[in-house]
DNA sequence: CAATGAAGCGGACCGAGGTCCGCTTGCTGG
DNA sequence: CCAGCAAGCGGACCTCGGTCCGCTTCATTG
């Protein structure tokens, strides 16, 4: 039952404020100073070219930061944790992709109807995922933070909002967890390694699976 | 890349039947030696003792093995790793659940409508699962085995059997593993601990889910 | 009942994630 | 330019899950 918060080793946190320093994702980020900004670079590069050397599973936080000519502790102040230095490579994607749905062209982004941007965005998730399955595999934050983690939040928020419009006598918390489980990479792995099923398939299944959330039901 | 399978830990194992060891609901169990035997009780004992007495988390396989008067190498060799011994833990009350929805009364066994007995199945496990969620939660398999565990499996299966049974047109496939993740432990951690959501509702959104997914849907 | 070998046992050992804490260094205000 | 100090650093250290392998014990067979 320690402070869970990594970016305030030693003394209390200023206040109740989370800060929370590995944003992935957010506006301001913390302000970093210049030593600690360059080695954040050159532990991400490290990482970045150890995945790709070793495959993501072979890849020790300790490897990393040799890698990087850093201390280990260096790595787990800046990312937090392994599921932090992960999330962090994934980073940039996903801004991008945030990007694309909340102020894109349609019809991922806004101007296509609720139910057209809910089939874009599945699909795009499962392709986004599928393509680096093993790292979203590796990144994904144990059971009590997968629904916390800043990334996990936009998305739910964004598809929530669609399935609000889209059907708005429902629960869409409960709707939008649904259809959100259906992208999950554990399932995609599944589904696509073990049960060898195309990506094609999956994604009929999505817009099924759309079609049949936003179809009214009676009673 | 070695062999996964801890039964046969030293040779290979004699054929390429996987003997599943720690079967967790199956109908031949491995027929233990006496010794083996009774050290499997002791074991399961004292981690039911430790769970209740210091909560799932601070539970560790040597302090297991310490209160079960056994070596470590023990545990592992007979539950494979911690996910199996507290899996194994549940394994009494999955037994009997798999027992009620595979040949017990209606609404949950047959006789029921398919709908009805995938209505009765949701809420059962949903209660389940919250009366036990952080033993649920600590034994749920990393993301590469979720779904290949015994009971998610039965569980899986049964539900598939039932959708396409009430909606034979339908991936009864991918449409039950989306139903199977509106059950997941984590999830319902999340909504009912951290959203503070009461499990009447969620309910609510599995009834609603089902309604929706068995509904027949045009094109 | 004795021999035999497979199943079981135990605890030393290992690797990797994560923490701690004394030292260093880059910023900032005087 | 210097002093002060918070931010950052590094690597020894700890914990715990998981493995290994030589020894023991149970069951079986003649």
């Amino acid at each position: 039952m320690s402070t869970p918060i990594p970016p305030f080793p030693r003394g209390q946190e200023p206040s109740g404020a989370p800060v929370p320093l590995e944003l992935t994702v957010g506006p301001a980020a913390p302000q970093l100073r210049a030593d600690a900004a360059r080695n954040r670079a050159r532990l991400l590069e490290a990482a970045t070219r150890l995945v790709e050397e070793h495959g993501v599973a072979n890849v020790t936080m300790e490897a990393v930061a040799a890698a990087a000519s850093v201390g280990k502790g260096t790595v787990f102040r800046r990312f937090g944790d392994r599921t932090g230095l992960l999330m962090a490579l994934l980073d940039h994607t996903e801004q991008q992709f945030q990007a694309a749905f909340l102020s894109g062209p349609p019809p991922l982004g806004p101007g296509a109807s609720p139910a057209d941007r809910l089939h874009a965005f599945g699909c795009r998730v499962l392709r986004e995922i599928h393509d680096r399955l093993d790292l979203y595999l590796a990144a994904e934050p144990d059971a009590s933070r997968r629904f916390s983690s800043a990334p996990y939040r936009v998305r739910f928020t964004h598809v929530a909002m669609l399935l609000r419009e889209a059907v708005p006598g429902a629960d869409g918390v409960l709707l939008a967890q649904t259809l959100m489980g259906y992208l999950e990479p554990a399932l995609i792995h599944h589904l696509t390694r073990q049960c060898g099923m195309p990506l094609e398939r999956l994604e009929s299944g999505w817009h099924d699976l759309v079609k049949r959330t936003t179809c009214p039901v009676s009673d």
